[in-house]
DNA sequence: CCCTTGCATGTTAGG
DNA sequence: CTAACATGCAAGGGA
């Protein structure tokens, strides 16, 4: 039998040990099950937001004038809400005689802050309670018990009194329950709700709570109808109606975030409930929340959550992103030992001009109106905030007019900002003391954030990291995008600085387990993570991170393409793009196990992997992947060595010599991969083909480790293409002229792709050069004649190289000596070298030469009537994109389109730039 | 030349 | 579509 548990994991209390009340969660921001010894202090919190968000006068106790305020629970002072609307401090609240206001206010606080989420989940009594707690910061109860104490005052109201415990009667609690709680499914969305809980429905079944003796008027059960329209839909299981439940099927009240998601919306307003009806379908589409999304481990965090707290005093809607997730801790810390208390106001993620050196911080607009001083003046007010350590900085608060509006900016926060050494992406929080009404700035750190782990992005990738919640979004986000790329886009999305703040609430390391139940949060939510991905390679380019960040990103990037498996149970329905068959997986990919490869001088490579258990290192052959989870026994490789017992192949000194060289070699090759990148001057993939190639060649000695492939830095382990198993010393394997791999097929289309711009470029000039001489007339011809050759040359001064004999002489012998073979692996700056060593070799700069000439030219030295049939290779970008002529433009956006086709191609690469796929030929 | 200041503009999220 | 916001940029002042 499922027992009522305090929603306060930390707290313990358990039916029957403890009272029980019903009121306003603070954690849940919603109503919620609360033993009495939680619920004072949770309640007190949660007034004071709901407080806080109105402006319907419940700035005191409604009998001694009181004020109440966020800082309630340290100043000691206790408030409840009353039944009939407002809060009454604890000490008139004992009172009898104490007055009461108007159920006016409960309605209006329904009306205005109740619309946020109300989950029942329903669960059959044979879920563990423990393992099924459906909702994180939410309570749980079951609602069918008989006899116990629940204080439904605060919620409804007792006839005139108030914080009256009601005994009720199991069919009472269960007809109340009937009120606000639905069997879900967990696949309907919310906007659903406007079809499944008309209206009529939910007053006939508040009417029953009239016969009741509970007094509810129309404005509550619209309120309440409200909350039954935003009920969100959990993960329920099973039953269909909560009339169908037996005694054994408890229903489970479960709170999450309510204002979290109702947040942004003008509180105030006061909607009716048909009015609710659209407005239910604002809301996100909740994450799936898993039964165990909130674990045990989270739940004793509670009381140190950083809850993003609806702002206090807010005057103005705030939107989420700035409500303050000040921790308690965190509270008490800027507190000190002051009786003072603090009133959270607000927080913002630094930009990057924000914490640049300009000095300026941009305030978001509600929050300088809400919590700043007044300004009419464009130049403001100076403004003294202290820090946490009690340290004052002055600034002049000011605004700029902007469009018809204003832009709120903090000016001279660089030495604030240098003191605390803050950098962008850094969240600074706004409170205010009281009731010294001194504002204080407090700020968090977020360098911790931006690098997720390899185990982090894995657990991730499988949905384990810290809730479901997260891979459920991700999953959802990618459910239609093919293969892995769109996966990985997600989390790349995921890995935006913004998301990375939120991320931040998921460090394992961090006190705060918020994300962890999967309650709706803008970081989680399925559409800004979408939204938010679009910022990749837009807005990202202007954030955040630095040079090592970047970098460290990029790494970590890398490291998880090379991980990924496919999904281990499913099977990829193939379907056909381009004449290319790509693999779609209904289930996104798992991340594999990290190996090592080596190369030996003989080229033979192999791959190395740790056993779980022993952590031993085993060699395994090349092309296997193994999934995360891997030791000695499943090592069929080498039965030899598939026990943990048996030795490892290398010593163990060998074994950390060749770990300490890989990682070396990775970090190179990644730095030559990123500056590589981020040079746009070089913008050639030559330049991360020759660093690898070079790294390569460096750890070219006995047994060698490299990162992933000496011959490309994105070939993933295992590859088997062409490029991957020929050795770095450019022997072995060579493409046949008739191949028609990936590659040769896009250095085939690319060698066409040159050619028609060579063409079309003469053709321009030519044109040109017509039209010049007509509107030049004799001037032209008088000065032509003695320096148009020269002019010509230096228009392309390779012409007459070009097209001359002996480059004629030159590509077909080399062509003739590489035998339409290709090496992968010529070093793209050995031109020189090439022509004079023996063997010649077809060089990156000789094919580019090729490329300017005539295609047709080309083809009739070559004896070749089609391009399918050509064996050629093509040249560096670097070196083609050189020369534009006018008019160039036309032809260039069509070869870049042609290009980016090609890329897609190209063997899976997302090519960078064009060259970064390119291979280089060897007339070996 | 560098820094500050004020405004303009592009981008994005929310309604 | 628009308000909000992040940032770019030009003008002006001072070293």
């Amino acid at each position: 039998m499922a027992t009522r548990r305090c929603m306060n994991a930390a707290c313990g209390v358990t039916e029957p040990g403890g009272e029980w009340r019903m009121g306003w969660g603070l954690r849940s921001g919603g109503f919620a099950m609360l033993c009495v010894k939680c619920g004072l202090a949770y309640e007190q919190l949660a007034f004071c937001d709901i407080f806080h968000q109105t402006e319907s006068g419940w700035r005191e106790c409604s009998s001694c004038g009181k004020l109440l305020h966020c800082g309630c629970i340290a100043s000691k002072s206790s408030f409840d809400l009353l039944d009939t609307g407002g809060v009454q401090c604890i000490g008139c609240m004992r009172n009898p005689e104490a007055p009461f206001m108007p159920s006016e206010v409960v309605q209006n606080f329904l009306s205005q802050h109740h619309q946020g989420v109300f989950t029942l989940s329903t669960r059959s009594s044979k879920e563990n309670d423990t393992d099924t707690a459906v909702v994180s910061r939410a309570c749980e109860m079951s609602t069918t018990t008989t006899d116990s104490k629940i204080d439904v005052g605060a919620f409804v109201k007792g006839k005139g009194m108030s914080n009256v415990d009601l005994v009720q009667s199991e069919s009472e609690i269960r007809s109340f329950g009937h009120i606000k709680w639905e069997q879900q499914s967990p696949e309907v969305g919310i906007a659903s709700f406007s079809n499944r809980y008309p209206g009529p429905a939910v007053s006939s079944q508040i009417s029953q709570l009239d016969e009741k003796d509970f007094v509810i008027d129309k404005s509550i059960s619209e309120s309440l109808a409200q909350a039954c329209l935003s009920m969100s839909l959990g993960n329920t299981n099973q039953g269909s109606n909560m009339e169908s439940f037996s005694s054994a099927e408890r229903p489970l009240l479960a709170l999450p975030m309510a204002c979290s998601v109702a947040e942004g919306k003008d509180e105030r307003k006061s909607l009716s409930f048909f009015q609710q009806l659209p407005r239910a379908r604002f809301l996100a589409k909740p994450p799936k929340i898993s039964n165990r999304a909130f674990s045990d481990a989270s739940r004793s965090a509670l009381p140190y959550m950083r809850v993003a707290r609806p702002p206090a005093e807010g005057r103005n809607q705030l939107l989420p992103r700035y409500w303050p997730r000040i921790t308690d801790q965190e509270l008490q810390q800027i507190s000190g030992d002051s009786n003072s208390t603090i009133v959270p106001l607000f927080e913002k993620v630094l930009s990057a001009s924000d914490a640049g050196r300009i000095g300026r911080l941009v305030l978001p607009k509600a929050c300088a109106e809400a919590y700043f001083p007044p300004i009419s003046q464009p130049e403001g007010v100076p403004l003294t905030i202290q820090d946490t350590k009690g340290k004052e900085w002055h600034f002049q608060f000011r605004f700029w007019p902007n469009n018809n509006s204003r832009m709120y900016v903090l000016e001279g926060v660089t030495p604030c900002i240098q003191s605390l050494q803050l950098q962008a992406g850094d969240t600074v929080t706004f409170s205010r003391i009281e009731p010294a009404g001194k504002l204080v700035m407090g700020y968090r750190k977020a360098t911790n954030t931006v690098p997720l782990q390899d185990s982090q992005i894995s657990a991730i990738a499988n949905g384990t990291f810290g809730n479901e919640t997260l891979f459920s979004g991700v999953n959802e986000n990618i459910s239609t995008v093919s293969g892995y790329s769109g996966f990985l886009r997600s989390l790349k999305g995921a890995m935006d600085p913004y998301l990375s703040s939120q991320l931040e609430h998921m460090n394992a390391s961090d006190e705060d387990s918020w994300h962890k139940g999967g309650m709706p949060n803008e970081g989680l939510q399925l559409q800004p993570l979408q939204k938010r991905s679009r910022n990749i390679g837009t807005k990202s380019r202007r954030l955040l991170m630095d040079t090592e960040d970047a970098l460290e990103l990029r790494l970590t990037w890398e490291e998880a393409q090379e991980l990924l498996r496919p999904p281990p149970s499913a099977k990829p329905s193939i379907f056909t793009i381009e004449d290319h068959e790509v693999e779609e997986y209904e289930e996104p990919p798992v991340f594999g196990k990290k190996t090592i490869f080596t190369a030996r001088s003989s080229g033979e490579q192999d791959q190395w992997a740790q056993c779980d258990d022993c952590l031993k290192w085993r060699r395994l052959p090349v092309d296997v992947l193994l999934l995360l989870k891997w030791t000695c026994a499943d090592n069929t490789w080498d039965p030899k060595r598939s026990s943990c017992s048996a030795p490892e192949e290398l010593s163990h000194k060998e074994m950390q010599n060749l770990l300490r060289q890989y990682e070396d070699l990775r970090r190179q090759r990644m730095n030559a991969s990123f500056k590589q990148t981020s040079s746009e001057l070089a913008a050639s993939g030559l330049d991360a083909l020759a660093a690898a190639a070079v790294l390569g060649d460096a750890g070219n000695q006995a047994t060698t480790p490299y990162a992933t492939t000496t011959k490309h830095p994105r070939h993933r382990p295992g590859c088997t293409c062409i490029v991957c198993i020929q050795p770095p010393s450019g022997k072995g394997p060579k493409h046949d002229p008739a191949c028609t791999c990936n590659v040769c097929m896009t250095v085939k289309r690319r060698f066409k792709t040159l050619m028609m711009r060579k063409k079309k470029r003469q053709s321009e000039r030519e044109e040109a050069e017509a039209h010049k001489k007509l509107a030049w007339g004799n001037k032209e011809e008088v000065e032509g004649s003695s320096s148009s050759p020269k002019g010509a040359q230096q228009l392309d001064p390779h012409q007459e190289n070009e097209f001359g004999p002996e480059s004629s002489k030159s590509i077909i012998e080399q062509l003739e000596t590489s035998k339409g073979h290709i090496d992968l692996n010529c070093h793209p700056g050995s031109n020189e070298e090439s022509q004079t060593a023996a063997p010649p070799r077809l060089s990156m700069m000789g094919l580019l030469q090729d490329a300017y000439r005539p295609l047709e030219t080309y083809l009739k030295q070559n004896g070749l009537t089609s391009l399918a049939s050509e064996q050629v290779n093509q040249g560096s970008p670097s070196s083609f994109t050189a020369p534009q002529a006018p008019g160039e433009s036309e032809g260039k956006a069509l070869d870049e389109g042609h290009f980016a086709s090609e890329e897609q191609e190209d063997g899976g690469d997302d090519g960078d730039d064009d060259g970064a796929d390119m291979v280089t030929s060897d007339a070996s």
